[in-house]
DNA sequence: GAAAGCATCCAAAGCGCTTTGAATGATTGC
DNA sequence: GCAATCATTCAAAGCGCTTTGGATGCTTTC
């Protein structure tokens, strides 16, 4: 069933039965009754295609997830992401696309998104620092929102970020607080944004205590469970090993409490660890004392909000660029403690 | 840029250019050529809304999530998932639109999609035993494909789906051969079909071998890490505890492994765990020897494939409902071990 | 009672593409 | 040399919707 005959159906124009069925005003509330009844009836739906073509409006949304090729790897947080962000869409009647790029193709997809004119605005996933996609979008001129922020990139454009510098500094306060000198870093990759904001949160709290940053416990990876496993086997085989983890993830965590423990330590006892914790729905940090203290924030909200943001630039006046900056919150779990004491814990290894 | 615009700019009627653009044989190779510069230079995309209302295909393919409300839960392995099917559709030229709806407004989801004309084909997530959404489907009359099956279902449809319940009841099996008779079944919500074949085949191979199942040793929950770990808590603590645990997925087995730690046990040796293994991305079951016994098959190969048989359904003649069922391979790793020596293991429970 | 205003409704153009049916030359066959 | 064939190209219709710019008939106003 279509418009024309709908239309036909009903003895009336199309124009009027799109007027009835739009809520424009010149439209009898009598006939827009009829109109709606029979619609109803019919199972009438319009034609996106058409609709979009003669308005202009794709009614769609488009996320271009970034695949390394390398790694074949899909990040759970975007499951999470995109169920929040689905959730906004579907109240405000948009679709959502997806498209899976490899990160060399990642300029064309976005260009080809722009000229195809499928999607009326696009969500930046895990952008780098000076991310040059930023710069791109804009010239294509698509309205955009970035999850995150892109350091080194000039000029207003929307975002939503959790404040990760804050997060990683007062968790690395926390475990120094606890009398942890040791700790270890177990970054995501750095030349993403949101790492490189950790490890400068991280930087500045030791550097506020006075304690050098030692780079045998910095690492940077991408965030697997055994990535985890790895730095705290190969770490704890250090002369001075580190008494505290500071995770990116929950995910990574995993493995981090799995080696702990294979190790025959005990987390919140001889060894202390930290997570980010993005709130992923089948990974909780789960107990009534949660099992990691962490620094939380949902990133299914984060997804909802975005979307929000994102539509609400769409919708509104052009040049108007809506942020947010999320803080996470540091919730106390078991996988603290004091630092054991010192057996054999010098001062710091280097100044 | 759009086609007239091109075409005027190339003294050519947009008819020509269209045919030369989309490799029609009645234009000579020469103005083939030009077309195809010009467009090039002028980075010309043909709009994709118009040119599905003219051709009636939206290239895009549908994929309905469920996520249920009381949970707001989005399975992990949804990601995975989608990587793959993603990459075929990328390959193809498709677009992947993603719908995610709450159980109870599926039947709108479905109706609608087919109604508003925006996809060629769709998907269908996690099918329940006798899921009504495929005579669903087949009335709406739009292409479609299941992830899994659905038990009690006829006629003939278009699916991809591993054989949960031969593998499972080779792992059931493989725990028997070890001496395990006390064995554990921490499944997945039992009405998804999938989770009721691993049932199944759980059951299958206990009846072989002439064991009544015990229904305190019988799980179905969401599939999430907490429930592992709960499940085993509440099991050890019974008089007569299992001594292995057949596990839905690498998430609960996560919790599966913490519990048993927790409770001072050791995986491989007082307590054999399998699981099934996704081989998510970003949870690979790791190690030289692998960390857990599992049944493994990859689910985004899988949405690789089904996205491979969709297209191939909507390209080819119209009744052809390709299937696939792959077999997970049983490999063997760390979390295995012989039965240990019966303390008080008496008789299976009840004949 | 004619002019003006109002409430409803409609015909037709247009969104950017594909595709049908013809036109235009150039080439061939006899 | 003229009809028939072939290779190119084009004008225009159509996909299903929105939207512009009238129509149409009724009330109101003075």
């Amino acid at each position: 069933m279509n418009l024309k005959e709908l239309a036909a159906h009903l003895n009336l124009s199309q124009t009027t039965v799109s007027r009835a069925l739009n809520g424009f005003p010149e439209v009898s509330e009598a006939t827009r009754k009829r109109v709606a009844d029979a619609a109803e009836q019919h199972n009438y739906r319009p034609n996106t295609r058409a609709k979009a073509l003669a308005t202009g409006r794709a009614m769609a949304i488009g996320h271009v997830i970034p695949v390394s090729a390398q790694h074949e790897m899909v990040n759970p947080i975007f499951g999470d992401f995109i169920a929040g962000a689905g959730e906004t869409y579907a109240k405000a009647g948009y679709d959502m696309v997806l498209s899976l790029v490899e990160d060399d193709k990642q300029e064309k997809a976005y260009r080809d998104m722009a000229a195809k004119r499928n999607v009326d605005g696009i969500i930046l996933h895990a952008p780098r620092m000076a991310d040059p996609r930023i710069d791109l979008l804009r010239e294509i001129g698509l309205p955009f929102a970035v999850h995150g922020r892109a350091s080194e990139v000039d000029g207003p454009y929307s975002w939503l970020d959790v404040n990760n510098k804050s997060a990683f500094q007062r968790a690395t306060q926390f475990l120094l607080d606890l009398g942890h000198r040791r700790i270890c870093l177990v970054n995501g990759l750095e030349y993403m944004d949101f790492a490189w904001r950790r490890r400068a949160g991280y930087l500045y709290a030791l550097e506020n205590h006075g304690i050098a940053a030692d780079p045998s416990l910095m690492f940077a990876e991408e965030m697997t469970e055994s990535y985890g496993y790895r730095t705290v086997m190969q770490t704890q085989a250090l002369a001075d090993p580190p008494t505290a983890y500071l995770v990116s993830s929950i995910i990574p965590a995993m493995g981090v409490r799995r080696a702990v423990e294979d190790s025959g330590r005990r987390m919140g006892r001889e060894i202390s660890v930290i997570t980010h914790d993005d709130d992923l729905s089948y990974l909780r940090n789960s107990g009534e004392v949660p099992q990691f203290t962490a620094t939380l924030s949902s990133v299914q909200d984060a997804g909802r909000q975005l979307a929000a943001l994102l539509l609400d630039q769409i919708l509104s006046v052009p040049n108007h660029m809506p942020t947010r900056l999320l803080e996470a919150q540091l919730t106390v779990g078991t996988s603290t403690g004091p630092a054991p004491a010192p057996a054999s814990s010098s001062a710091p290894s280097s100044a």
